[in-house]
DNA sequence: TAAATCAATCGTAATATTACATTATAACAA
DNA sequence: TTGTTATAATGTAATATTACGATTGATTTA
């Protein structure tokens, strides 16, 4: 993929011109910027271990869909999977979600309730 | 907008299946999901104060993209904008962001750290 | 071996997002 | 009124994302 127009730069995301720290932050918070990605976090917390393809009945998702998203947070890091046959055991990256805290805390902490238009 | 086809849902977030609070921390990370917008929130917050279009100048952005992104911002909440005329000053929405600091807060304090497959 | 199960991948269809040039608007200054 | 300045809105082009049916591959069970 990334075969795209060099000519312009429409509809691509200048990752180039923002530091590493601004894109890290960008990516995990791509993890929480979907619904049905903060669904399937709070199920793999709430269940505290791993759940495997009832996922996809708790969410009223199709198969394909759930592991579109499963593949996404796992390109960003915040959840593992271990394959255990026929299934696929999916939980949190302590080691990511501990960065997301940090990179979050981070940046909203940084915000001291001063603003000149209150 | 959002005159899309109603036989399929193919591309169309399936919001009304999800909480509202799920939907919500969705938009919420949406703020912070591209490295333009975490750029911007990051300038508004060092200046302590309003800034107008010198954000074009920091950023590498054609001024209708940065205005784009401010627009996004505003539609969630997180930003507000006064108008000065000729100029519009930006800042941090204390409310909306303290709202984000629960969400995610919320969201990441939940995890604790117990994981099958570590 | 054959069937069943589960999850990943592929192909496809549609909307969403990103980016920018250009145009419009609104206020002030001359 | 006319010009200047700053910002928003519009139009357009391209990639990214979301969703799902169908297929594939890997493993267990009968």
């Amino acid at each position: 993929m990334n075969y795209y127009c060099y000519v312009c730069n429409m509809g691509v995301t200048k990752t180039e011109i923002f530091t590493e720290q601004q894109n890290r932050v960008a990516d995990l918070a791509k993890a929480f910027a979907h619904p049905a990605r903060v669904a399937i976090l709070q199920l793999l917390i709430a269940r505290k271990a791993c759940v495997c393809g009832d996922l996809v009945d708790e969410l009223e998702l199709a198969q394909a869909t759930v592991s579109q998203h499963l593949k996404e947070l796992k390109r960003i890091g915040i959840i593992q999977g271990e394959i255990n046959p026929p299934r696929v055991c999916y939980c949190i990256n302590p080691v990511v979600w501990q960065e997301a805290k940090s990179a979050f805390g981070g940046m909203l902490d940084s915000f001291a309730d001063i603003s000149c238009c209150n």
